[in-house]
RNA sequence: GCCGCUGUGGCGGAAUUGGCAGACGCACUUGACUCAAAAUCAAGCGGAGCGAUCCGUGCCGGUUCGAGUCCGGCCAGCGGCACCA
């Protein structure tokens, strides 16, 4: 048989189609197995090999479940709110439904010409209205909790799209989307409490199977740290000032505080500061630095002391300064920090920069040089001098302040509350009403969903204020409360609002009573396993299990934790070895390659291409060995006897079956395709092969390449479509020679090779490799002083 | 600075987890087929040497009968976080 895959890929995804057999069905007896990829955001650029990468891992495995006897759930749909979108509409004028509606066709499209089994009864879009209705519900269960709340912060805003973004959508001050830089403005906004759930965030990770790093990942975002707070008393006012810190066992080497310029203690006694002018001009200058100077500027400490406010060290009653410095940030701790030089490097180098006095309360630093972070005897402490041990020095002096109730234990998280509102048209409506005299004030359930409002324009205000916000007829409202001219919210919510429960929704996509039946989910979830990509640890992960988790705690989702197993593909690069980008002109497209080589050979190479978690260039010359070794596969059918010489094949297809099942489940798919390529070699060098071990093969073929192995089984006389015939198993005792070829080490250095019958006594071993001649001659007049044997592997004689 | 990862032929990558380094594929060389080329099939392919042999997994050291794999110390690169108190 010829490999001509323009004729048998489109009619082989035409039949499955027609059969239905990628269909989950709802509480089958089968075992289940709910194998997750990342939706798309369906772009106007189509598709990218990525996509094909990461979604290919996920299908080979949900293939072969399908093949071992499993219920497979294999869904797709499209996160399809978001930014690019929306710019597209602003720019042609073309509303973004349509555009919407257009690129999730594209895909669709293009996912089938692939030929991924994916159920395409449950296909999802964000942007649906019976979809969105669901977030929308969501939210308001956690306005219910008082999870999802509003407040006027300082946040992150970006000027290029006029938008807010949370803390995770800008890491390293830099808009996700545009790239732009970020700027902090005070505004006020929608969060969703995450930090009430950081604790669980971090405890969940033990109980499910992801890879160390992305746990690790997770974690430092999260950044719990275990530390105090502790009460400075303000001299000559009634004013406590709280700081935190980790290290509250080096109070007594405290020789000034610091508080961020946005402390509210300024304002609230500017009446006592002497110098408000300069301190003004710092805030000001402050408020004008980027957040990549204020980064730069690390090792150049600035700041202004407040004159007029004194504060007063709890543990010695001394008088200290207090400082405005930017190296202290309003939002995390309590906004000030009690200040140890000799311990602490930015304070060393503040001191240094002010003249403040160093005070040594940890030996085995030199203070002249720098501050000393590591472990030592306290020293001018009063009561914790001695000691040397770390942990109990902290829980010594946390003792002493609790018992004189100025400072308590206490943790504290890098992780911020998520800011959720969007100044922006194409997201889901925050269900929300304003009333000047109930305030913020829930649309009831039964008014859900919220639909967006069709608009003209979609352009954001130059003032932020969302494109909602003029139109009238969506704005203006009765208070649900209390009957009164009220106002909606305009502002929509972000990008990942849709992607973070949108797994629950593909085990009962068109439920119109609930997100989704309860019996369903208790089914299906939790998702056995989610493939994606490491840009999404610390946001849509986050995110999504934040909300499956508030789910849980509602009694709506029947698991703690959405997935059982996560990993992780690596980046596809260019040809060039760089990132693809359309700027540099090194990306492919998967079509053209499904055009030129055919589905199942991109398929093969994408996973062939090098380790699965790992970041590979992409080569062509790659694709057309796949492409000939699929040709080679296909020409089996012409070599086909009854010849018992075809037994001969039986080690090696035995040994097959075993690698390719386990490689599998490593995702360990380069190797699983090499054994398949090392065994269709074998099979050309004996020159013939048995119908019952080339359909053999085409079922260890299938979850790569499935449209040429249903073909071939056809060919030779398969029943039914072999994508459901039953998974190969191997038998172990065939899948040993007779006879292993070993390697024999004359003191650890290889000297010869020599053939026993496998499996073989040790002294029978040793009485072969003694016999071999090289073996023997090398040997001679030496004494042996060591025999060792690894068993099928390897002999080494220490010989003197 | 902190956390995590990686380093193996000309290239992508293997190595049963401490046991014959370089599976498989690409590129390259040669042969068969062909008037010829392509395709295909077959053979070769880490480096040095005619050779027996010697050297080889980023570098230096260690443990071991035996190290790509384990330990200590460097170097280089990638990803993430970062004035987080």
């Amino acid at each position: 048989m010829k490999h001509n895959f323009r004729k048998i890929e489109g009619k082989w995804q035409q039949r499955w189609e027609e059969a239905g057999i990628f269909k989950a069905v709802d509480g089958s007896p089968k075992p289940k197995f709910y194998g997750l990829v990342e939706f798309p955001y369906p772009s106007g650029a189509g598709m990218h090999v990525g996509h094909i990468k990461a979604y290919s891992s996920i299908e080979v495995i949900a293939r072969k479940r399908r093949m071992q006897g499993y219920n497979v759930l294999n869904p797709i749909g499209f996160d399809a709110f978001g930014l690019p979108t929306e710019n597209y509409a602003i720019k042609t004028g073309i509303h973004p439904r349509k555009i919407t509606d257009q690129n999730i066709a594209k895909f669709t499209n293009q996912l089938k010409r692939v030929g991924f089994s994916f159920d395409w009864d449950r296909v999802i879009d964000t942007t649906d209205e019976d979809y969105y209705k669901w977030s929308q519900w969501i939210f308001l269960k956690m306005f219910e909790k008082g999870l999802a709340f509003r407040d006027t912060a300082l946040v992150n805003y970006c000027p290029n799209c006029k938008v807010v973004l949370s803390n995770e959508d800008c890491q390293g001050g830099h808009c996700d989307m545009c790239h732009g830089e970020v700027v902090q403005r005070s505004k006020d906004v929608w969060y969703l409490r995450i930090t009430a759930y950081a604790d669980r965030l971090l405890e969940g990770l033990e109980h499910v199977d992801y890879p160390e790093n992305v746990k690790q990942q997770q974690i430092n975002w999260i950044g719990k740290s275990k530390g105090a707070f502790v009460d400075f008393a303000v001299d000559g006012i009634d004013e406590k000032l709280e700081i935190y810190t980790t290290r509250p066992d080096t109070l007594f080497g405290v020789t000034f505080m610091v508080i961020a310029p946005e402390h509210p203690l300024i304002d609230k006694y500017a009446d006592r500061v002497q110098n408000m002018d300069a301190v003004k001009a710092y805030r000001a200058e402050c408020a004008k630095k980027s957040e990549f100077e204020r980064t730069q500027l690390v090792k150049d400490k600035t700041g202004v002391k407040i004159e007029g406010l004194v504060a007063v060290n709890p543990v010695n009653g001394k008088k200290i300064p207090i400082f405005i410095a930017d190296y202290v940030m309003m939002g995390y701790g309590t906004g000030a920090i009690m200040a140890v030089p000799a311990h602490d490097q930015r304070d060393y180098d503040f001191a240094k920069a002010f003249g403040i006095d160093i005070i040594e309360v940890i030996k085995g630093g030199d203070m002249s040089k720098e501050a000393y972070t590591g472990d030592g005897e306290m020293v001018n402490s009063e009561y914790l001098n001695g000691y040397t041990n770390k942990k109990e020095s902290i829980e010594r002096m946390l003792e002493e302040l609790e018992k004189r109730g100025i400072g308590r234990a206490g943790v504290q998280y890098k992780m911020k509350d998520w800011a959720f509102n969007r100044q922006r048209y194409w997201g889901e409506p925050i269900p929300i009403v304003h009333c000047d005299y109930c305030g913020p004030v829930a649309v009831p359930y039964e008014e859900l969903p919220l639909r967006l409002p069709p608009v003209e324009h979609f352009q954001p205000g130059e003032d932020g204020e969302s494109p909602l916000a003029k139109v009238e007829s969506f704005v203006k409202c009765k208070c649900p409360k209390c009957g009164r001219d009220a106002r909606r919210e305009t502002d929509t919510m972000p990008q990942w609002a849709g992607s973070s429960w949108y797994f629950l929704r593909y085990t009962d996509p068109h439920n119109k009573e609930a997100l989704a039946d309860p019996e369903k989910l208790k089914y299906w979830m939790p998702v056995d396993w989610y493939n994606g990509g490491m840009e999404h640890v610390t946001r849509h992960v986050l995110y999504s299990r934040f909300w499956h988790q508030f789910l849980y705690d509602i009694g709506v989702v029947p698991c703690p934790e959405p997935y059982a197993k996560r990993s992780i593909q690596g980046l596809i690069l260019g040809p060039d070895g760089d990132k693809m980008s359309k700027s540099k002109g090194n990306v492919v497209d998967p079509l053209d390659i499904v055009e030129d080589y055919g589905a199942d050979t991109l398929r093969t190479y994408v996973l062939f291409m090098g380790d699965y978690s790992a970041a590979t260039p992409w080569n062509d010359n790659s694709v057309k060995g796949c492409k000939r070794f699929l040709e080679r596969v296909a020409a089996f059918t012409d070599m086909i006897s009854e010849d018992p010489d075809t037994q001969k094949l039986e080690t090696s297809l035995h040994r097959t079956i075993k690698k390719v099942s386990s490689d599998i489940e490593e995702m360990k798919f380069n190797t699983a395709i090499a054994a398949l390529m090392t065994l269709t070699n074998d099979i050309y060098a004996l020159g013939k092969v048995s119908r019952e071990q080339v359909q053999t093969f085409v079922k260890l073929l299938n979850p790569f390449a499935p449209h040429l192995s249903e073909e071939i089984w056809e060919a030779t006389g398969g029943e039914g479509f072999l994508a459901l015939a039953e998974w190969p198993s191997y038998d172990e005792a065939k899948t040993v020679e007779a006879q292993t070829e070993i390697g024999v080490q004359i003191n650890g250095k290889l000297r010869a090779t020599v053939v026993i019958p496998t499996g073989a006594e040790k002294e029978e071993v040793f009485a072969i490799a003694k016999a071999n001649a090289r073996i023997a001659s090398l040997t001679e007049g030496k004494t042996f002083v060591k025999e060792i044997y690894v068993p099928n592997r390897v002999v080494n004689f220490v010989v003197k």
